[in-house]
RNA sequence: GGCGACGUGGCCGAGUGGCUAAGGCAACGGCCUGCAAAGCCGUCAACGCGGGUUCGAUUCCCGCCGUCGCCUCCA
């Protein structure tokens, strides 16, 4: 069963289902006010390689990612541009899922919206102010931090301490508030703003308690897991947790936080730093498989770098894959090599330790092509588990290319060329293929080209 | 200031109290090939600095240097 590192309780311990056979996930989604960036890639892909890895073992995974389309970043660019927030919106989630879908992110299975759920965060913080945590002040209603007794625990740090240093950004709302780190569950809108009704006067949610009331409602009480990057463990999932805690409701069993993007000087690649690479842009200059390679070869808490130059290596590495895809083809069906299985399963039992798998796989892969070489009765098996790990990984590898006919044709006089040992001819038809793009691969049974 | 992470060969990036410190990329040599490509075989080369614990440390502890993250709305 998988061990993952659990942030709570800062130890790599076994992923303890409610339900046997099922897991629930809850994976922290995108705000929708503008284009994904190659960090979101990561929090999606970490995320997706998991949930490959579950369902490979034969789990019925449940991931639900939630889209927050009502947030201050939103209307500020509505605002900024004179537009309505709605179109920002939908377009934003329109050009989110086709970036997710270059990437080849598999669909959760929900994808909730904030917005659809104002009605039960407004109940839920109608509780909150009933039981005595929250409090409503002039410009909305807060959650009372000193009522949640672990408040915290993700963050690793007591109130004080948190409050000791660091403060050099403004604290909203610090006006009314009863502690600094108080946290706001519902904004009082102003004129002009997007509003919702509600007891304490129109407004709209703050930002945690959408992911509260969803996770709840569509996964349940106490489920398996919740995901996102490391920058949200504070304070959002701290959050999260606050209200659950004090709605007396148990939230996730188990959290799991992915490292970061780093650029080339090793500072982590975020908006706020504003050297944002759009996700869109990458996939059309690069292979997207290769950044999928890129995040595979290192551990999923690690910091890692993404760059021209690692790129470039992860899709030269992905040739050779690709290569092997090819040259394998015609290799007949064969049960996988359950020892190499075996190893795959417990590297990634190990907090995903898709370094190590990944090793695996190449040198499953070697082993084949030696095996071919040979011509040894041991390739189909290892052939078929070289596959199957590149399958679970989510790698598409040797998508076969479209081939035009003029290409095509250019290849079979290549091949005649050979035959009539004119290569002369053969050598200038394969340097024109190779000029336009085209891998050519000469071998005995004929000549092939792909991209 | 508090909490935390990290510094490994040309590059990326695993890992371990002591057998030959993964894997990928790059480079180089060989086999194969008409020549290439792909593949296979092989070579090259690393644990920030200074102490300590230990029979032994890259791994544990302390200090230093350097880098990074979080400390109220950034995946």
């Amino acid at each position: 069963m998988l061990h993952l590192y659990d942030t709570a309780t800062r130890e790599v311990r076994e992923l303890e289902l409610r339900e046997p056979g099922k897991v629930g996930i809850y994976l922290c989604g995108p705000t929708v006010y503008g284009p994904p960036h190659i960090g979101h890639g990561r929090a999606t892909l970490a995320y997706d390689i998991l949930r490959r890895y579950l369902e490979w073992t034969g789990l019925d995974v449940r991931l639900v990612s939630n889209i927050t389309d009502i947030d201050d970043h939103i209307i500020n660019r509505a605002n900024r541009e004179n537009r309505p927030w709605l179109e920002i919106t939908t377009k934003c989630e329109e050009i989110w899922w086709q970036a997710m879908d270059a990437v080849n992110f598999k669909r959760p299975t929900d994808t909730p919206h904030a917005t659809d759920y104002v009605d039960e965060m407004v109940e839920l913080i109608a509780e909150l102010i009933a039981n005595g945590s929250a409090y409503v002040t002039d410009d909305g209603v807060y959650l009372s931090v000193e009522s949640v007794p672990d408040y915290g625990l993700l963050a690793h740090q007591s109130l004080d301490d948190m409050m000791a240093g660091g403060g050099e950004r403004e604290v909203f709302g610090a006006g009314q508030k009863r502690h600094p780190a108080d946290f706001v569950l519902w904004k009082l809108s102003k004129p002009d703003e997007p509003a919702w009704q509600s007891p304490w006067g129109e407004g709209r949610p703050g930002w945690h308690s959408e992911c509260v009331v969803m996770s709840l409602d569509l996964l349940g009480e106490g489920f398996d897991l919740h995901c996102g990057g490391q920058d949200l463990r504070f304070p959002h999932h701290e959050n999260e947790r606050a209200q659950a805690v004090a709605l007396g409701k148990r939230f996730a069993n188990h959290w799991m936080h992915h490292g970061f993007i780093v650029d080339a000087e090793g500072e982590k690649m975020s908006k706020s730093l504003g050297n944002v690479n759009n996700l869109l842009d990458f996939v059309e200059v690069y292979d997207p498989r290769a950044y999928r390679m890129v995040l595979l070869q290192s551990h999923y808490r690690s910091p890692i770098t993404v760059n021209a130059d690692t790129i470039d290596a992860a899709t030269n590495a992905l040739a050779g894959l690709d290569s092997f895809v090819a040259r394998t083809a015609a290799v007949p069906a064969a049960g996988a090599d359950p020892a190499i299985l075996a190893s795959f399963r417990a590297a990634m039992d190990d907090d995903l330790d898709t370094p190590k798998a990944t090793a695996l796989l190449f040198d499953t892969v070697r082993q084949a092509n030696a095996a071919l070489d040979a011509d040894d009765a041991s390739a189909p098996c290892l052939v078929a588990a070289a596959k199957e790990i590149a399958a679970t990984f989510g790698l598409e590898l040797g998508r076969v290319s479209e081939v035009p006919a003029d290409v095509a044709a250019q290849a079979q006089a290549l091949d005649r060329a050979r035959a009539g040992k004119d290569y002369a001819t053969a050598d200038s038809i394969r340097a024109e293929l190779q000029a336009a793009g085209w891998t050519v691969e000469t071998t005995p049974a004929g000549t092939t080209v792909r991209r």
